[in-house]
DNA sequence: TTATAATATACGTTCATACGAATATATGTA
DNA sequence: TACATATATTCGTATGAACGTATATTATAA
């Protein structure tokens, strides 16, 4: 069962440009991993999972293995209210600075381990042609 | 001209439930003293003080002296998404606690230094002079 | 002028937060 | 097995935030 946050936590889960700028991110493309979060926003590995836990710890955020993957998303449980003002907030956000040079960053990034990228039939597909 | 706080900034000065919970009052109720404040939350004055000035400084409250009370308000120029966000976050909160008791508080205060209770002919003396 | 009420600020302390750097863990691969 | 990659965590540190208490400021009243 999941137990809701506070609302002043979940204030404070975004109170932090790269978490928010995660979040950002995170409602635009729906599940990202810990290296293309750290790619597009250009900051450290360690910087990115710490806030990426902190998301999580505050519940906005959920984490899925997939090999050596961690894919994260909005957690789609979280209430109406929140789900609102983080889907907003993205509309609002996502054509300023520095939240549209994180999207071209992850747009321009090669080798990203999505779907495609992991689906092994693909891969020998690949490696065949 | 005002100049828009960063939105992590935004979220940091909702990020305190004191804080919060004199938001969502000052939405519901326009204009409030410190004293109602005070009273309503049930907290020192000094913390009231304090927390009012890190919403002023952030810019979502803006404050106007009568007398010896000040008056704070929700910031009237504050961008749409961001009252929006206060908004709703008060219509969600307000039926629940701790917001609701300070509601219940505040209705409960006697004398309370609004319109009516001031004396309004010293006022109009004063601004003729 | 002195007193009082409302509000703001200063001080010292305690706790939380963010960071870089280094290291640990886990998974997949040769 | 050993190694490489992705991710998490630990450590030490520096900065900030919140608090209670005390005091300063401002406006009004007497």
């Amino acid at each position: 069962m999941y137990q809701s946050i506070s609302p002043s936590q979940f204030f404070q889960a975004l109170a932090d440009e790269t978490r928010l700028r995660c979040m950002v991110l995170l409602q635009q493309h729906g599940e990202l991993c810990v290296c293309e979060l750290t790619y597009a926003l250009d900051v450290s590995q360690p910087k990115i999972s710490r806030h990426l836990a902190h998301l999580k710890a505050a519940g906005v955020v959920r984490d899925r293995r997939q090999g050596v993957w961690i894919f994260y998303t909005v957690r789609p449980q979280l209430p109406d209210w929140m789900a609102t003002i983080i889907r907003n907030t993205t509309q609002q956000l996502r054509e300023q600075s520095p939240f549209t040079e994180d999207n071209q960053r992850l747009n321009q990034m090669t080798q990203r381990p999505n779907e495609l990228n992991c689906d092994t039939s693909l891969l020998i597909i690949k490696e065949k042609s």
